[in-house]
Parts: C-alpha cells; sequence; structure tokens
DNA sequence: ACCTGAACACCGTTCAAGT
DNA sequence: ACCTGAACACCGTTCAAGT
C-alpha cells in the first residue's frame, strides 16, 4: 500500500496495468490456480486479478472451457520427460506416471481435461512421445493410435476421480456399504470384501497401464474404421 | 391458472403441496433431467419445482454432488441386464455397453459420477454382474476386483467425454491442428493422418471394451497389495 | 424435527457504449 | 479493434427464526 499520486506519466515503476495478451491471461490463470486451486480461476476473479472487468478477456479467450484448456496445456510443459532407462513398456510406464502426477495436483483441471480435450502444443508433444513408445514396441499404427487415447483417458480419469468433496466421509460410506452387502443377494461382492478397494493408489494406477499396455498390444483394430468420430 | 379459493380445508382435490421425502426430491430431480438435462437439476430449481425454498432440500440430501450421485443410482435402476448368449466375454460387453448406452444419453451425469462414486443399489448389482461374468471367465476375484473398477472408470469416462460444449467447432480445431502438424516435429502423428480420430465410436468402444478385458485377464495383481486406498 | 425467508458470496456471458 | 461498466440471469449454502 506505498501508493504515492506522484510521478504522473513518464516513470511508472510500478506495472502501470500490462497490456492484455493471451498468454498474459493464461500466465494469471496459471498463478491462481497454483495459489488457489482451478475453482478460483474463473473468469470474474481472474479480470479483478489482471485490473479489469471480466468482459475484456473475451476478446482473447473464448470461454471457461478454453481457458481451462490453455492452463492444462501450459501445465503439460512442465511435465520433465522421463529418464530414457528401461524396455519400451517401463518407459511409457513411466511417462504416463509422470503425467498422472501432474494432474493429481490439480484433479479438477483434470475433470475438466475429459471434457474439453486439449490440443495444445505440449499435449501434441505427449501424444508424440506415447506413438514412438508404442512403435518401438512394435504395436501397429492403427492400435497404438487408438491405444493413445485410451492410455491418457485413463490418466486423466484417474486424476479426476480424486477430487474432493468431502471425500473422506464417502469413502468411508461405501466401505460400509461394501462390508454390509448381503451375502445372499451380492456373493461375490460379499467374497471379496475389502479387496475391492484395495492397494495403494500408485499399485493400482501401475496395474491399470500394465493391464492397458497389455490389452492394446493384443487387440487388433477393425480393417477399415466406420468413417469418422461423432 | 383456474385457481379458486373455495373449497378451503377439506377437499384438497389438487395435489396440495405433497410432504417432502428423499424419494419425492430424487424422483423430482429425475424429471428435470429427463426433461431438461443435469445443468437444470439444481438445488434451487428442485426447490422450485417441489414449491418450497432450496434451504429445504438440505434436509434430506447433503449436497449437490450427492443428489446427482442419487439420481444416476436411480437411472442406473432402468438399464435392461443384457440377454443371455454368448460367450462371458460377450456378455461382459454388452452388460458394458447397456451401461455406457444410458450414459450416453447424460453425458454430464456420467462427468459428475466420475467423482462423486455413486454406492446406490442398482450400482452395487453392476459390480456383482461383472465380478460374476468375470469369474465364470477364469479371472482370478483379486485381479476380476480392480478389473471392474478399470472397466466402470473407462465406461464413464467414454461417457463423460460426450459432454458437449461447442463440441463441434473443437473437434474441427483438433482435426485441423492434427492434420497441420509438422511431419519433422512429430513424424509418428503426421504418418497417422486421420487415423488417430478414425473409427465410429460404438466400434472405438467396443475395441477399448476388448482390449480392456485382454489386459485384465493377464495382468496379476501384486500378492500383498499396500494397505488401503486414500 | 422439519421447514422457511432472506441473506451471503459468488458465477458466466452479453451488450451498448466508448476509445 | 479493443476495452469497459453494467446488467441479466442465474448459482450453493448457511443461518436465525418459526412451527
Amino acid at each position: 500500500m506505498t501508493d504515492r499520486p506522484d510521478t504522473p506519466r513518464s516513470r511508472r515503476e510500478r506495472p502501470a496495468k500490462p497490456a492484455l495478451t493471451r498468454e498474459g491471461i493464461i500466465a494469471a490463470a496459471v498463478a491462481i490456480l497454483r495459489a488457489e486451486g482451478l475453482g478460483k480461476v474463473t473468469m470474474r476473479r481472474l479480470a479483478q486479478e489482471l485490473d479489469t472487468g471480466p468482459a475484456s478477456l473475451y476478446v482473447y479467450v473464448r470461454n471457461t472451457a478454453e481457458l481451462h484448456a490453455a492452463v492444462l496445456d501450459e501445465l503439460l510443459g512442465t511435465v520433465r520427460p522421463a529418464p530414457a532407462g528401461g524396455d519400451w513398456r517401463e518407459r511409457l510406464e513411466r511417462v504416463l506416471t509422470a503425467y498422472t502426477a501432474m494432474l493429481f495436483e490439480h484433479p479438477t483441471l483434470a475433470r475438466s481435461a475429459l471434457t474439453a480435450r486439449p490440443s495444445g502444443p505440449h499435449y501434441l508433444n505427449l501424444i508424440e512421445t506415447l506413438l514412438t513408445l508404442l512403435d518401438e514396441g512394435g504395436v501397429p499404427p492403427a492400435q497404438a493410435a487408438w491405444g493413445v487415447d485410451l492410455l491418457l483417458q485413463h490418466a486423466t480419469a484417474t486424476a479426476a476421480e480424486h477430487v474432493e468433496e468431502a471425500s473422506e466421509e464417502d469413502w468411508d460410506a461405501l466401505r460400509r456399504t461394501l462390508a454390509g452387502v448381503a451375502d445372499r443377494t451380492h456373493p461375490r461382492i460379499a467374497a471379496l470384501g475389502g479387496t475391492l478397494l484395495a492397494g495403494a493408489p500408485e499399485e493400482r494406477l501401475s496395474w491399470a497401464f500394465r493391464a492397458l499396455i497389455a490389452g492394446i498390444e493384443r487387440t487388433a483394430v477393425p480393417d477399415r474404421p466406420q468413417g469418422d468420430t461423432t
């Protein structure tokens, strides 16, 4: 609060409201995300941070979904490429784990990535990396193409699941529900007991990636896929 | 607007504001969902429909997330069990496809199911069915337990992806981005051309389920999984 | 215990008007 | 073209007060 109404125009030592740019807006959004989570990355809050009105942002950003997608691509740029050791399967798992770890820190971002497919430069790099590794493993290109989608979707969805909304209580509720299930109506669930929820998250994630890779390797894509998507 | 202030108390031919119950609230929520989508299933709108204030609903429902979870379980009850023909793999795929088809009609519900894990009776039935089919296929119980999670997550996430938010334009943008990718920087993506996005949704879904099942069958769970899930 | 009105603290997006 | 204030049409949730 060292406001002094002197030096009217020539000096401007304090940043005198930098001009709006798309990059500036996204950078500010990332800063808010880091400090307070995606919930606060709203048009209104962002505008306030940039010392303008929310309407001004719509010159650079189509809507909130697009804003969030841009933020995700930005964060994707911070994912360090996995070290090169090990066979292709291990490296594939490491790349995916690094991507998932980043999303785990921002589960709400993962949730929005599920609907607003990112298409920024960093996302393309990730796809290219995954395709390269699958190719190295001898997976046919068409199969690899669909496989990449499956792998990224799993990573994203798993992170999205970790959005907590009074979470701990809900988990307890689910545990109790499963435990209380009648042996007569749901014999398999009853027989499994806690196994349904057992295992550390990293173990389950690793298992899932390995299962996905094994499935992708072995499952052929239809000869001539019908047309385009939706 | 056939309001007549007669018949003061004894008759009440028009339903004179039925008492609030959890079931009544959820039924009203399902009706709004069917008519106008999940976006309109808000506490305020629901209260209006039930001729009360939003605060009243909090006696029966913890919050919006719990409301949506209850709605999902309700819809799950409408999924017709798949006919019994075919081998276990085919039947498994059919059950999952039926579940996914229901979610496809309410993608926003799928999105919320990803974070607020349902635990209602219909959801338990679905889990039991999947476990039974995997058991029939000789998949070890622990593996089946984690597999069920993987399968349901894929179904849910795929449906959630179909939330449209100016969708068609976004797809075009992604298509153009992929097409315009430089051969030098992203050779695999360039080589694949349209294959990355090729295939009808049903084909891709079917492929994904088959790949998942193949992977689940072949991937062993760690001997003694560490502790519990967070 | 259940129900309520009113309030608190927010949202996204559009639009007419200015520069 | 870019920027803005103000408005429109909403949200979830809490709280004190009533029955």
